[in-house]
DNA sequence: TTGAAAGCGCTACCAG
DNA sequence: CTGGTAGCGCTTTCAA
């Protein structure tokens, strides 16, 4: 299966033939007889971490890597160093902007740590998403990042909010996150099993978002967010409120909408309308159009809990028929880049995407070790970190100035 | 370095001790010594292409596997299978919404084959493009697809379009083009080296977009497209246009704004106003911006070449006081999913983004092996194949049907 | 500082 | 159909 030719450079090939398909590569002992040293000799001056080989070898070494085109084969070093150069990332959808902006910040943080990142799409299914990190395993990742998981499965999603009165659906979006509660706290407790069982292997894992998992959290301030904009948006002369929000089961959405709700209070404003519905753009839409065609009355503000709802809803009010900023004004959560893509721009709460990506690594990374062979205790002692992300709200003109009448 | 020690349920537990930290796994040793098998028989079960195991030694073995949560280690199956279980994807920026629908094709075609992709960012620059693609070999991919080379370096960007008259400036987008000719053709050609070499080692490439490299290219009908799309805005009323296109280095520009200004002739109409600037929302900005400052004169319709630019130069039109659509109508190409999201939505020239990054995946896979050990001539008569991707018009109100006065 | 050789976890050959 | 075993390409001890 495998022949060893020689040709008059001394350059060998290895040809293994499998399934019919020739592979052919230059390997560390192809390079070592170029070089004219011992395969020990030219792995330690290719990618040994304890540098004690003698200048002029290293340099014939290196010499005889690059004349022969040689790269190691990370595979290979993965197995016999225990541990790959990969970091895995799992997104819940990569085609929306607040996880590409996040992929970016960590695929460059990555880069820079000379790790390469693999990447899986959880497709907003927490039991997808179990599923991935398991398979992920296989890989033997330095680290896992996970961006947006408790996210409600298709199935437990709230009813549509066209079906009700928004207290009536808020009530139905409560009652339908408990009937799938169990479900959900299975599939919760597997991933903290499976992810734990992964760092007990040594690997470090960060969440995104998820401040109720044991686990190395970035905690972007929501409630914080959400409160401190509902009090810029009282500053700014508005007085009734409505929020556009998904199932309870979605933190993001719960806390955002909690700290809303806060703000409101704290400025002595009537708590706001609850417009129940989906998290994406079509749910911010959705809500819109229902919204509308029940009769806003004295409404002046929609609030979404995130960006893209947010566009669904001037969406919405546009196919209404009403101009958003001028009749309705809306604001959103993120700052994702089509804030200031749309008209009029949409006033947000800032998340510090890219960044906050890169620090889900470094973050990871910097996890300490689970347990030395000699400290089996300090694992239990340093528990896992929540890295607080302060926002930051960004008014536009989605949200003018409000003179009232 | 290995101490193996056996407990009361015959689970041996390998410990690693590496760089002070412990790590800790299952291997298929375990499972053989569990199921009470030999270790060839555990891997034929569970891993094994030709299954020639007894049904109830299988399922012992299977059973054993999942009791110990044994999960084969990727890397090692790799080396000792000679290749791996991942694919490569090179995307310009992940961030843009072009590149992330892609991505989330690919990644959706590739978790349906069983594999799992390994995601660079090439920043737009061709330099750092090889570079990765040189740095991915070590992974031994089993494909590696890029999306969006071709782009010029930003040192040969065109220069502002603010700083001279139309046709001035195209002139030098000419002139900074060939000025870094060479530098382009050398890092072209080893890209083209490099991709030649991964293929002769069994690796399959496909590219997105990039019809001038000897490798399976999807090839997106920018021509045909931007053809159609001057033939139907033509068909709406319009006869004045301009067009919004970056340095002809970067093919996509290059041909869309050929193919327009072939189907404006095709139409019996002047030709368009040329507006260099960059290929960016930044780009399409500032030449809106430049446009109004000299002003337009009597042009009714500007064409981006790509979405993200056209929404550069609607908000360019806002900031000179102008109503896009109504005072000036944009086009763009692409069809990101933002195209609708913007007020008026965006006539554009649909890409199947989503399916474009599927068929990547599957055509590189469907790759004819390089060649195989008997016959060395069969790679040279199946040459890189072409799939082309159709595209479609999608007129929305960015274009209203205009009325001749 | 170097070379020999024993691993890493797994696959695939060869006898039986 | 099974077990033994020689690889895969690399790292890292261990003596020299």
């Amino acid at each position: 299966m495998v022949l060893v030719e020689r040709d008059d450079t001394g350059v060998t090939l290895h040809d293994v033939t499998l399934h019919g398909i020739t592979l052919h590569s230059v390997t560390l002992h192809d390079v070592a007889r170029e070089a004219g040293v011992s395969y020990a000799t030219a792995s330690r001056a290719l990618n040994g971490s304890d540098r004690t080989v003698r200048a002029d070898n290293a340099a014939r070494v290196r010499d005889a890597a690059d004349r022969l085109g040689y790269t190691p084969d990370l595979s290979a070093q993965a197995t016999a160093r225990g541990s790959s150069s990969t970091v895995a990332l799992v997104v819940s959808d990569i085609d929306d902007p607040y996880f590409s902006s996040i992929a970016a910040g960590v695929t460059e943080a990555a880069t820079d740590a000379g790790l390469i990142v693999t990447m899986a799409i959880a497709d907003r299914s927490p039991g997808l998403e179990l599923q991935i990190v398991r398979a992920l395993r296989g890989h033997r990742p330095r680290a896992v990042i996970i961006a947006g998981s408790r996210i409600a499965p298709a199935a437990s999603t709230s009813a549509p909010a066209s079906s009700a009165s928004a207290a009536a659906s808020a009530a139905a979006a409560s009652a339908s996150a408990s009937a799938s509660a169990s479900d959900d706290d299975d599939t919760r407790a597997a991933l903290i099993a499976e992810l734990a069982a992964y760092q007990q292997a040594g690997g470090r894992v960060a969440l995104i978002s998820q401040d109720d998992l044991p686990f190395t959290t970035l905690a972007i301030d929501n409630t914080g967010g959400a409160r401190q904009l509902a009090l810029d948006l009282a500053g700014l002369g508005y007085r009734r409120f409505a929020i556009a929000h998904a199932d309870d089961s979605i933190r993001t959405s719960h806390d955002r909408r909690l700290g809303f709700a806060a703000g409101l209070a704290e400025a002595g404003l009537p708590p706001p309308a609850l417009l129940p519905t989906d998290f994406t753009r079509a749910g911010g839409r959705q809500a819109a159009l229902d919204l509308i065609a029940r009769g806003h009355g004295d409404l002046e503000l929609v609030f979404a809990v995130n960006d893209v709802m947010a566009i669904g809803v001037m969406t919405g009010l546009r196919e209404s028929g009403l101009l958003p900023g001028r009749d309705l004004a809306v604001a959103g959560f993120d700052d994702i880049n089509a804030a200031v893509d749309v008209s009029p721009a949409l006033t947000s709460v800032r998340v510090p995407l890219h960044e906050l990506g890169r620090r889900a690594l470094a973050s990871a990374l910097a996890e300490p070790p689970p347990h030395t062979t000699t400290d089996r205790a300090s694992a239990a002692v340093s528990g896992p970190m929540s890295v607080p992300i302060p926002v930051e709200v960004i008014l536009r003109p989605s949200t003018p100035t409000r003179r009232h009448p």
